[in-house]
DNA sequence: CATCCAGCATTAGCGATACTGATGCACATG
DNA sequence: CATGTGCATCAGTATCGCTAATGCTGGATG
């Protein structure tokens, strides 16, 4: 009885769905289960979590919150770490890929891997970039591909959720897209912290995302000036073309849309890599495809 | 009863223990509940996960074991936030301290605000490197402090077992510690690379660990010669006096023991740093204490 | 200000659960 | 082959965790 992922999970959901009688419902319990779950934690806990009446989360809630889905997840993780061991020779392959991870060269990789071992079906998902690891995590994918910009010897930084390990597969440069016209355009490098005020667009599931540019820059700029969800590359390059704001792309990819100039970054050293996530014991197929990715 | 902390909690006890019966004594249980537990787990999992006589993990009581140690720290540490908060202003202060990252800096700081604020109880605890993270995150010390090795701009690793702020405190040049009849104890300074191979001392709690370094560096060398488990660098320096084997050090450290020489190491760029870790929401004082220590 | 109502709390009751204590059974040891 | 250690199993019981019904409270409405 003590901190129930049960009670947690309701708790979540009450949260969420700012009701208790909703949440019941998503869950398919009574309300009065619901209620008493609440109950349970808070007096498990000592503290008032949800004030009712509206329905929402005290500060001690908040606080919990920020616990409850990491250890949720982690619970699902080892859930499916456990379940992967014995398992026979998988005939089909998951990949989550991150939105710009799939490059020509992982496609090749999987091309031949496929010609190699007649019979596997392959199952390409692409997905926002916390959902990689996620569904590495909790098996939905066999293995992971995420991508970002990073000093060149850092791994790209992975929420911490289990066992997983990250193996780089290509680097290259990082560059900064501009519209066509922009004053900077003409330039043959860029150092990132002149561009530090200028207008971004924070586009997370598309580009390098604004937040890793301020971590791999160590600073506190690049504030978005517009924000892209989509995961769509050609329609954040004309978002860019417009002058809606600049976006950090590896550089292949920013030489490749149109209306637009991709420059490289020199300064700080910050690469864009393509990283392969992988549980701790993949099964045979996933194992083999990663060597053929880094090796 | 859906993996149930509880549950964990004996699996980690019998595997730890090697037995039902001792884990049952440990636990307050009787032996035949601790045997319904693993029962309920397994049959919950849908493998085995203990092997009995003699009794040990199996391959996917291993992999649990991976996850049940910091799911069940992250319980606690979600429970030691809740209770943090609304907590009123304490008039004590625990601080938890890896071996090294005591500094005369740090006790300044302490002393000014202990001058600052009468009736404040301070209580300091040296504990392991990973230790320290765990006592800020289980709520057992207001702020901890840790030092290692990393590149200038990079955060030293700490496990990610929840909400928690490492912010630098100082940073001072790293050196390796040789015995002065060293071949290469007269030189100004060294290349990390160039000693690779040559004997190490691996110790955890005094130095910076060879694990450290090994990521920092991004090498596969420092194979540890002889490892030593004490907490005191005095001990630590005899041996490195004896020749058997080389630490790496804060600078200003190495240069203050007997019968040995710091060098300074140049390449690659690293530095010895201590920061000081928070909880998100730490007690007033732990705040105050984190501005002076930073400020 | 009275009424209504949406929605959380409370309670009784019952089936499921999680312990204990006793017993069974398998394996290692001498 | 006898013995003992230690896990599995089983019966019994207290407790838990649900549902269904009912109570209660704060806000909207005229």
């Amino acid at each position: 009885m003590h901190m129930d992922p049960h009670l947690l999970r309701t708790f979540v959901a009450v949260v969420e769905h700012r009701s208790f009688s909703a949440a019941a419902r998503a869950l398919g319990y009574t309300q009065s289960a619901v209620s008493q779950h609440i109950a349970a934690l808070e007096n498990d806990l000592g503290t008032r979590l949800v004030e009712r009446r509206p329905v929402g989360p005290t500060a001690a809630g908040e606080r919990l919150m920020e616990h409850a889905a990491p250890l949720l997840l982690r619970i699902d993780a080892a859930r499916a770490d456990v379940a992967r061991v014995g398992r026979a020779h998988p005939t089909r392959l998951t990949l989550a890929c991150g939105p710009v991870a799939l490059t020509p060269s992982v496609a090749g990789d999987l091309a031949r891997l496929r010609a190699d071992t007649p019979g596997l079906a392959v199952d390409v998902q692409v997905l926002g970039r916390a959902a990689v690891a996620q569904a590495v995590l909790t098996g939905a994918a066999d293995l992971g591909l995420i991508d970002g910009a990073a000093a060149p010897s850092d791994p790209l930084p992975v929420p911490d959720a289990g066992p997983m390990t990250g193996l780089a597969v290509a680097e290259q440069p990082l560059a900064v897209l501009l519209p066509a016209g922009h004053p900077l355009a003409h330039r043959g490098s860029l150092r990132l912290f002149d561009l530090a005020d200028a207008h971004w667009i924070d586009a997370p599931d598309t580009a390098v995302s604004l937040g890793q540019l301020r971590a791999a820059a160590n600073t506190d700029g690049f504030r978005p000036h517009l924000t892209y969800g989509g995961t769509d590359v050609y329609g954040l390059g004309v978002l860019v073309a417009a002058g809606h704001g600049l976006a950090a792309l590896p550089l292949s990819l920013a030489a490749a849309l149109p209306g637009t100039v991709g420059i490289r970054l020199s300064a700080p050293r910050l690469v864009h890599r393509v990283e392969v996530l992988h549980p701790r014991a993949p099964a045979a197929v996933a194992q083999e495809l990663v060597g053929r990715l880094t090796g």
